[in-house]
RNA sequence: GGGCUUGUGGCUUAGCCAGGAUAUAGCGUCGGGCUUCUAACCCGAAUGCCGGGGGUUCGAAUCCCUCCAGGCCCGCCA
C-alpha cells in the first residue's frame, strides 16, 4: 500500500528545505474532523525559519503540491495545508491489498525472525486462577500475537509460581489437616482451604511459620517426601489451569517456572559473589542499590534459601543463553515495578549490556466491589466462573434472538469468552479497575460481541451475495462505486490497521488494536446502514462486496491479534 | 518519609510519549429509525473551567514546577 504520510512528507520537503524529511513527516497529522482533510500540515513552526506568516506559507505549499495526482483536493485554511487524498486511489489500494493478503493483512516483517521471550500469566501453583490473573494472561497472549505479526519468533513462557515458602506452608497444612481424596477431587479448592487454614492457625501458633520455612528448605534440598508432595500439588493444579487456558485458546512454548531454575541458581549466586555484588546484611545477603536510587535487594535469605529475585536473575541468564533474545518481556503487575528495576540493575551490574532488553510491561490492579481480592480471606472471583457465565449468557441471548441455534455451543463459546477477553483489552493496561459482573456481561456498545456481530454481518452479506458474486469481487473492482463518505471512511480505517499493529506492539498496548477494531466496526455499521450493498448494478455490487470482504478480513485479523475468534453467524 | 502511578461529561474512557484548528467514543438519559443485505445495529439531542494553581510557547488535556486526591511499592512473600 502507498504510505501517504511518507509520500506527502516528500512532496512538502521539496518545498520546505529548512526541515528534515523525518521532521516533516512527524508534523503531518490526521485531522479529527475529516471535513478538514485526510492529512493536514500545520505551518506555525515554519514561521520563524522562513520569516513569513504561517497562512502564507500554507498557501504556498498548498498551491505547489495541489497538482499531484495523489490528491483530490488541497486547501489552505489559516496556517494549515489540508489534503484530501483521491478517494478512488486509496479505496482501490486498500481493497486490492487486503484481498491479496487475506489472513496476512496487518502483518509486517520488521522483526525479521528475532527471538522475543514473553513471560506471562505465571500463576501460583495450588492457588485459584482468579479474575486478577486475567490481566497478565490475556494481555501477555495479545503481546505474543502482536510480536508474531511483526515477524518476531515469540517464545511464550508460563513462569509458574511453583516454588517458594508457600509450598512449605501447603505441605505443612496438608500433613496436619489434609486428606488425599479431597485433593484429588477438587485440587485447587482443597489446597486453598489448607492454605487459608494455615494462616488462621499460624496467627495463634507462630511455630507453624518456622515449620513451613523448614519444609521449604527441605524441598529445595531435594528431600524425596517433600518433592513428591510438591510434584503432586503442581500436577493437579496445572490440570485446572489448563482448563482455563483451553477455553481462552492460549498455549505456551515453555512452562519453565521458578522450580526449573532451582539447579541454576547456585551458578548465578556464585557469579554475583565473584563480581563482588553480594553484601552481608542482618544475616542475609543483599545487593546494594541505594546509590542508584533504588532500595537494596536481598537475594539470599539468612537460612541460605533463595528469593524470587534470585530465581529471576537465573531465569534471565538462562533465557539469554537459550534464546539469545532481542527482548525479554515480563507482563507482570505494576506492584512489581521496583522488583524489575532491581532485576535490570543487578543484571547491568553483572556486566550484561542486554539488561536494556529486559522489559517490564506493568498493568494495574483488579479489585472487587467488596475490596481488594484476597485468596486468604476467600474474597475472590474465579476466572473460569466468569468465562462460563459469559458463555451461558450468550446462549440465552442467542435463544432469545432465535438465530443460529444449530451451533449454539460453539458460537456462545466464541462470543462469551471473546466478550471477557475484549473487555480486558479495552482500556490502557496501567489503569486499576474494579471487576463488575454487569460490565463483563454487557454486550452492547464498545464490546467484543459488537465487533464480532459486525463480522457476522459481513459474513451474512457475503452469503446472501453468493459465491459467484464474491469471486467477481475478488477478481477486480471499479473503485468509483465505493467512494461515498461512509465507504471511504471505512476504507481509511482498514488502511491504518498495519500501522496500528506496529504501534500497539511498540507500546506493549493491545488496547490500541482493540480501540481500532471498534472504529472499524463502527465504520462498517455506518456503511452498512447508509448504503444498500446487494444492488442490481453488478459493477457497484462487486465493488461494495470487495469492501465488505476487506472489512471482514481486517476484523478477523485484528481479533486474532487479541486472541479472539470471529463467528460467521451470531 | 522516599519512589512509581492514576485523576478528562452522571458512570466508563481515548487523546498525553513525538504540543496545533470546534476534546474521542461507549454506557446511562431524552427523542427518532426494522414489509430492504442480522436492530448484539444506526441517527439526533443534552451533559466537560481535561483534579487545583503557576510557568514555557504564537498555541497546553499534552511539556516544566507545585499543591490536592486515589492506588501501588519500599530486605529475607511473589
Amino acid at each position: 500500500m502507498v504510505n501517504f504520510k511518507e509520500a506527502i512528507a516528500e512532496l512538502i520537503a521539496a518545498e520546505v528545505t529548512d526541515l528534515e524529511l523525518a521532521e516533516i513527516q512527524n508534523m503531518i497529522e490526521v485531522p479529527q474532523d475529516s471535513k478538514m482533510g485526510d492529512y493536514a500540515f500545520p505551518c506555525f513552526k515554519l514561521a520563524k525559519v522562513m520569516r513569513k506568516a504561517p497562512p502564507l506559507i500554507a498557501k504556498n505549499i498548498a498551491e505547489k503540491i495541489a497538482e499531484n495526482q495523489m490528491f483530490e483536493k488541497v486547501e489552505q485554511v489559516n496556517a494549515y495545508v489540508n489534503m484530501f487524498i483521491s478517494k478512488e486511489a486509496l479505496v482501490k489500494d486498500v481493497v486490492d491489498t487486503v484481498l491479496a493478503e487475506g489472513a496476512d493483512y496487518g502483518k509486517t516483517n520488521i522483526g525479521n525472525g528475532g527471538n522475543v521471550v514473553v513471560d506471562f500469566s505465571s500463576p501460583n501453583i495450588a492457588k485459584p486462577f482468579h479474575i486478577g490473573h486475567i490481566r497478565s494472561t490475556v494481555i501477555g497472549n495479545a503481546i505474543c500475537k502482536l510480536y508474531r505479526a511483526l515477524g518476531y519468533n515469540v517464545i511464550g513462557v508460563n513462569h509458574l509460581g511453583d516454588y517458594g515458602t508457600q509450598f512449605g506452608k501447603m505441605i505443612v497444612a496438608y500433613r496436619h489437616w489434609g486428606n488425599r481424596e479431597d485433593v484429588v477431587n477438587e485440587p485447587i479448592k482443597t489446597l486453598l482451604e489448607y492454605y487459608t487454614k494455615f494462616h488462621v492457625e499460624a496467627e495463634t501458633n507462630p511455630a507453624l511459620e518456622d515449620e513451613a520455612r523448614e519444609t521449604f528448605a527441605k524441598l529445595e534440598a531435594g528431600e524425596p517426601e517433600e518433592k513428591e508432595l510438591w510434584q503432586w500439588f503442581r500436577d493437579e493444579s496445572l490440570k485446572e489451569f489448563n482448563r482455563v487456558y483451553d477455553m481462552l485458546g492460549i498455549t505456551f512454548e515453555s512452562y519453565a517456572g521458578e522450580s526449573f531454575y532451582s539447579d541454576k541458581m547456585p551458578a548465578a549466586i556464585q557469579e554475583m559473589r565473584d563480581k563482588n555484588l553480594l553484601v552481608p546484611s542482618l544475616g542475609a545477603e543483599i545487593v546494594e542499590l541505594s546509590q542508584f536510587g533504588l532500595t537494596d535487594a536481598p537475594v539470599l535469605k539468612s537460612d541460605g534459601s533463595s528469593i524470587y529475585i534470585t530465581r529471576d536473575i537465573a531465569a534471565a541468564k538462562y533465557r539469554m543463553d537459550t534464546y539469545n533474545f532481542v527482548k525479554d518481556i515480563y507482563v507482570v503487575a505494576s506492584q512489581q515495578n521496583l522488583h524489575f528495576q532491581q532485576l535490570k540493575k543487578i543484571i547491568e551490574l553483572m556486566g550484561y549490556e542486554w539488561c536494556k532488553d529486559i522489559i517490564h510491561v506493568p498493568f494495574g490492579l483488579v479489585s472487587l466491589e467488596e475490596g481488594t481480592m484476597s485468596t486468604r480471606h476467600g474474597r475472590v472471583v474465579f476466572l473460569e466462573d466468569v468465562l462460563n457465565r459469559a458463555v451461558e449468557q450468550t446462549k440465552e441471548i442467542i435463544r432469545e434472538k432465535g438465530v443460529n441455534t444449530e451451533n449454539i455451543d460453539e458460537t456462545a463459546k466464541i462470543v462469551g469468552i471473546g466478550a471477557v477477553v475484549f473487555n480486558e483489552l479495552s482500556n490502557n493496561r496501567i489503569k486499576d479497575y474494579v471487576f463488575s459482573w454487569n460490565k463483563v456481561l454487557d454486550f452492547n456498545g464498545e464490546t467484543g460481541p459488537y465487533v464480532q456481530y459486525t463480522y457476522a454481518r459481513c459474513a451474512s452479506v457475503l452469503r446472501n451475495a453468493g459465491e459467484e458474486a464474491v469471486k467477481a469481487a475478488q477478481a477486480g473492482i471499479k473503485a468509483e462505486y465505493i467512494t461515498s463518505e461512509s465507504a471511504f471512511a471505512l476504507a481509511k480505517l482498514i488502511y491504518r490497521l498495519p500501522q496500528v499493529v506496529i504501534e500497539a506492539a511498540d507500546k506493549y498496548e493491545p488496547s490500541i488494536v482493540t480501540r481500532h477494531l471498534v472504529d472499524i466496526a463502527q465504520g462498517f455499521n455506518r456503511f452498512y446502514h447508509d448504503e444498500h450493498i446487494l444492488v442490481d448494478n453488478e459493477e457497484e455490487k462487486t465493488a461494495k462486496l470487495a469492501l465488505v470482504i476487506a472489512a471482514k478480513a481486517a476484523i478477523k485479523n485484528g481479533l486474532a491479534l487479541l486472541g479472539m475468534e470471529a463467528p460467521e453467524r451470531m
